[in-house]
DNA sequence: GTATTTATTGAACACCATGTTCATTAATTA
DNA sequence: TAATTAATGAACATGGTGTTCAATAAATAC
């Protein structure tokens, strides 16, 4: 890629991510970010169709790096027991600790109606994908319903650990997780 | 009250109302609320000073309909039994459906933070009052992440119950709300 | 090194939505 | 009947989004 669309991108995404966390997504402007960025408007509007399209970009950047595709070794493990099970979660925190953090404490703050849908998105995936491998049928609770449930409760408590400062280890976290989902599964 | 003012306010509520069952609320313009209320630009704004103030009345119209105020008789009932609690569970998934329904599902359907914001504030103030009366300090789960996710379980539940066609009877979702809660109260 | 392609620029523009103002008119209440 | 209160609508200020285009600068191909 050219050089200079390569800067022109990666500027405006910087400072759409500085701007969020001053300020919540609706009340941003493309001139503040353009002004930020220092790139002109056209400019802008050449990289990305719309600001809601700046916004996907940056949450499947964000999300790519905190959820991991099990493409590589993981692949072979798929018979994983209950111990693995709660590694994965663990590994999630150190994620999002570790990775854009910040935007994602901006963001989670917000509560945009479209960033919790990509948010969804990915938990749900990624649920489906890591922890419901083999599961009996509970009686009461309906199969969709609980698959929601999961997925709620983890983005719950990632809101609630970032809301806290993030103070607790990952481990504390995946250890919370299973102690609330566990009697349901 | 005049007669003329009750009329307008009335009128635009209704229209407000009409319109959120068709497009989301961001996509609604005063414009068309005036135009299918029928009356003028300047009187939306004498009742209402933004859309966002609109939004807010119709929520608490809503949910004071839906979340019984424990002021009469109840006042006598502090010490339920947990037969008692799932009454009161029971009862207001019954709210739910006999009032507005459309006007909820509406709302729900489109996600807006605004209103999410205005349905946690009932559903914990209620979830407060009346299900967290006596309680024991369970080991691994922080309290503060207890009571959240006693609210987000059964906002999330409510939301999976109606974007299902709210096809299963109130008794049935007292049912599945206790079994996923009651492990971990 | 020159030519060609590709990206950036900024200013002007069209468009649309919010919320305000005000003088006029109509309904309500005293 | 007089005084108050509400409704009206058209014009207006403001501020945002996204587009267009001709001019310019940088990157790449030859």
């Amino acid at each position: 890629m050219d050089r200079r669309s390569k800067k022109t991108r990666e500027s405006i995404l910087q400072s759409f991510g500085n701007l969020l966390e001053k300020r919540s997504y609706d009340r941003i402007t493309v001139q503040e970010i353009i002004d930020d960025a220092d790139v002109g408007r056209a400019t802008f509007y050449a990289h990305f169709p719309s600001k809601d399209d700046l916004l996907k970009t940056t949450c499947v950047d964000l999300f790519d790096h905190v959820f991991p595709t099990p493409s590589k070794q993981e692949k072979e493990d798929i018979f994983k027991d209950s111990h693995a099970e709660k590694d994965e979660i663990t590994h999630i925190f150190f994620h999002l600790k570790k990775n854009k953090y910040n935007l994602l404490t901006a963001l989670l703050r917000d509560g945009n109606t479209l960033f919790l849908c990509y948010f969804r998105e990915y938990v749900d995936r990624y649920i489906a994908a890591n922890l419901l491998k083999q599961k009996q049928h509970s009686g009461t609770i309906p199969e969709s319903f609980l698959y929601r449930h999961i997925s709620t409760t983890f983005m719950d408590l990632v809101q609630w650990w970032i809301d806290d400062g993030a103070k607790r280890e990952p481990e504390e976290m995946a250890e919370i997780f299973f102690t609330v989902i566990h009697p349901v599964l």
